[in-house]
RNA sequence: GGGCGGAUACCCAAGCGGCCAACGGGGCCAGACUGUAAAUCUGGUGGCUAAGCCUUCGCAGGUUCGAAUCCUGCUCCGCCCA
């Protein structure tokens, strides 16, 4: 839009097609790149690059920012970058990389997860420079014809090519049809965006590749395809996911953020180098090869860094080195009281306790954890599962990590 | 529409009248060892102030002294046929 009447000049060619090629799995065609940064830059028309973004959760976590930043560098060579929200999809589900038919939500639910994302993804991204669009806009008022022609567009075959699609058949789990319908939609807001370059993770590819199809069948020159890696989770193994729990949310509090990021396994850090962090390739190298503790702690810093500033993450090396290689406790612990009416012959049992501050789920958790010598009160192991509390103020302590300060009486 | 098979805890998966709060594996939690890494070893993994009691094996009923297990109906899923 302003870039057009600003009429300003693009980085060379090649030094573009370095920056965009830098941290992707796959570019389709290069040459097509090349060949449309060429044309921008003669007619200082800049790229249209989408990323489709369905609220389907509220949160982001360091998983979604990989994409995001690669969004970024466009956004950075001067292109324009396109953040459509899957209104539309989202309440359908995207059936990649499922095993399950996702849940489909409501018009509610989505609006109220697109406010929050927004706000999240500012943290990568100048929003201030973004064009926002929704599939709503064209999908809301689609009929069902419409519906139907999109779907004469594409054949069984070539949709159980889907690894996703195919897994499932082949193991026996349900497909609903509609499901068949998510990459058509994705594949029908680029030919409505006219889009130039989509962007998506690997497991995208897909659905990505739909838009080009579409595209050549309304006549439009088809989008070049542009996938990032998937970013392992805190486990190592699984991508990273809120709903399997290893992820680090972009809203984490720095010492969370900093505490997680120290947990990743040493063989995941160069990804997460590399996917998560600017630091250079040369000094990426230079810390995988000190001691691994070491860069870890400088990667755990950069990413807090990011989301919460340096001086935050220097505290939060400096709460964690007193927490875990002092054996010390945090800054900050949750209080609890657990008032006198709750106590039972003048005392509360310390499994009782945890599970009131939310230390373990339930009191028999709380019972089990003293079983097995996980928890301490005042600094001092219990042993005893009938332990009890006197009126006082003690620290509870389960594992490492939680703590509570808890007030009785 | 017809035939066959299936539904068990977070996931996979045993069990097929009492010994079942339910084998085993994964995951997860805790302990030892560590660098809050990896690997390894150990314990735990429905609830309840608890040698006992309560609620769980797709849903609803039934048979029985007694059911996750047997019967009936329902729901959902898969396969084959139309």
């Amino acid at each position: 839009m302003e870039h057009q009447s600003a009429g300003h000049s693009f980085p060379p060619v090649e030094e573009q097609l370095a920056v965009i090629a830098r941290g992707t799995v796959d570019l389709v065609e290069t040459s097509e790149l090349a060949e449309r940064l060429k044309q921008s830059r003669a007619t200082g028309r800049p790229l249209r690059v989408k990323l489709g973004i369905d609220p389907s959760s509220p949160d982001i976590h360091l998983g979604h920012t990989v994409v995001l930043r690669k969004l970024r560098d466009f956004q950075r060579l001067g292109h324009t970058v396109i953040v459509l929200w899957g209104t539309a999809t989202a309440r359908l589900g995207d059936p990649t990389g499922k095993n399950k038919t996702r849940p489909q939500l409501t018009k509610d639910e989505v609006d109220a997860h697109k406010a929050t994302y927004k706000a999240q993804i500012g943290a990568v991204l100048d929003l201030d420079r973004i064009e926002e669009r929704e599939n709503g806009e064209w999908f809301d008022s689609m009929s069902f014809m419409d519906c139907v022609r999109l779907a004469a567009g594409t054949t069984v075959a070539r949709m159980l090519e889907r690894d996703s699609f195919a897994d499932r058949y082949k193991a026996g789990e349900p497909i609903s049809v509609h499901e068949l319908l998510y990459p058509l939609m994705q594949g029908w807001d680029s030919v409505e965006l006219r889009s130039d370059v989509e962007l998506g993770g690997t497991d995208q590819l897909f659905n990505l590749h739909m838009g080009r199809e579409l595209q050549r069948r309304e006549g439009q020159p088809p989008q070049i395809c542009i996938t990032t890696p998937i970013l392992v989770g805190l486990d190592g193994h699984e991508k990273m996911s809120k709903s399997l729990g290893n992820y680090v949310g972009v809203r984490d509090t720095p010492t969370d953020m900093f505490g997680k990021c120290m947990s990743v396994p040493d063989a995941a850090m160069r990804d997460w180098f590399t996917l998560v962090t600017d630091l250079s390739a040369a000094r990426i190298d230079e810390l995988l090869r000190g001691h691994p503790r070491t860069a870890k702690v400088e990667l755990a810093r950069a990413v807090t860094a990011d989301y919460h500033g340096a001086a935050a993450a220097d505290a939060a090396v400096v709460e964690f080195d007193r927490m875990f290689r002092e054996g010390g406790r945090p800054d900050e612990v949750p209080e609890f009281a657990i008032p006198a009416a709750e106590l039972v012959d003048g005392a509360v049992l310390v499994a009782v306790a945890l599970a009131h501050c939310g230390i373990c789920k339930s009191n028999s958790e709380g019972r089990r954890l003293i079983e097995g010598g996980g928890v301490r009160v005042d600094g001092e192991r219990v042993d005893d599962p009938k332990a009890a509390l006197i009126p006082g103020s003690y620290l509870l302590q389960s594992g490492r990590r939680k703590f509570a300060q808890v007030r009785v009486g």
